[in-house]
DNA sequence: TGCTTTTATGCACAGGTTGCAATTTCGCAA
DNA sequence: TTGCGAAATTGCAACCTGTGCATAAAAGCA
């Protein structure tokens, strides 16, 4: 399975996404064309699609790989495990496999997870996909809880996913740094466990 | 500042929103193409982006309005109302602006409500209009409800807005009326508001 | 009627994306 | 080594969204 054909592939890809970012970080994310990455990796600009279905999905790579994680968490409940615990668990996965996320030797995953912030279209994405994977989780988690009927499943995931997100994006754009950002994402976790009528019910 | 030219205007925009919508629904969101809108609004292609700056845009009108709303509902927070109930209240009165928004005279908003949930284009945009907002509406959260820091804020208002849209997305995926939809919305916001170890703890 | 400000339109173009066909490259077997 | 077939690469044409620019058409006003 290693003739010399898979070895260019290989290469090719590597050499398409390593220009693609390198390109995105240097110049920003609209200002870069499809064309300059196919030039920068010496191939013809049809050639790209070959590799990548759009210009945002060289950004979001093993979004379904994160999302099947998600899913064998929930599937790994323990027993009389309540439900907060099994989220953290999850959250807890998630950023371990976004850690181990190196399809390239070098460091992609702080440069996109910047980038994702930083540019609308990439955050439109990368809220979508995970829009979408939350009926599956809202799914799964019905099954490992039988008490929990569908919609009520869907808030739960919904919120704790919302405040994950919000409270992390807040810390993000008050300059936090990435550890900053993470323990917002945990303190939002306990907020959503908790409930909101823990906070400020004065 | 009703002359023959105010009317014309809005006519063509009404033409445009008419022909937009009818459209959409009829051949879907993707199959339809701005040359087909304009045609059947009996106009050029190119006028199309004197009334709207994008195609998406034809579908999310106000929506600076309603973020506008949210705000106006936190400013005027009741003395010793909770937050729980101060959200609440926020997600009334974007169901009645929602209501309200009749630009044109047939009832656009529920081919609106339709469209967004279908069409994995607009749900994005949708998403990331609400998220844009969940900022704001943290802010204004710290400055009625002193004892909050932002990340708890930001906490507060995700879990909400989650809970929110995944409950009454997965009661729009079970095939439920637009009644259910709005029923699953309150009980997500109960369940923020009540925590997520308030359901299947066991 | 003629002038001015909008408004509508046409044209050209950039960029993303797809389909198709031709061509190159590679793997493999004779 | 040669040649065949599969796979990869590429070029080309086309479509669609969106923008800038210049011009024509329309409407208000003097």
């Amino acid at each position: 399975m290693e003739g010399h054909r898979e070895r260019k592939k290989v290469r090719t890809r590597r050499a398409l996404l390593e220009a693609a970012v390198r390109l995105f970080s240097e110049q920003g994310y609209e200002q870069t064309t499809i064309a300059e990455i196919a030039a920068a990796a010496d191939v013809a600009p049809r050639t790209f699609f070959a590799y990548f279905s759009s210009k945002e999905d060289v950004l979001f790579l093993q979004a379904e790989d994160r999302g099947q994680a998600m899913l064998d968490v929930i599937a790994g409940r323990q027993p009389g495990e309540p439900l907060g615990a099994l989220l953290s668990r999850m959250f807890d996965g998630l950023v371990r496999g976004l850690a181990d996320d190196d399809e390239l030797d070098f460091a992609l995953s702080p440069l996109r997870a910047r980038l994702m912030f930083a540019e609308p279209a990439l955050r439109a994405r990368g809220l979508t996909l995970m829009m979408q994977e939350q009926p599956r989780v809202a799914a799964a988690l019905c099954e490992v809880y039988p008490e929990l009927d569908p919609v009520s499943a869907g808030a739960a995931v919904g919120s704790f996913m919302g405040a994950l997100s919000v409270a992390g994006l807040v810390a993000q754009q008050q300059g936090g740094s990435n550890e900053d950002v993470l323990a917002a994402g945990r303190r939002g976790i306990e907020i959503a466990i908790n409930g909101l009528s823990s906070l400020g019910g004065s």
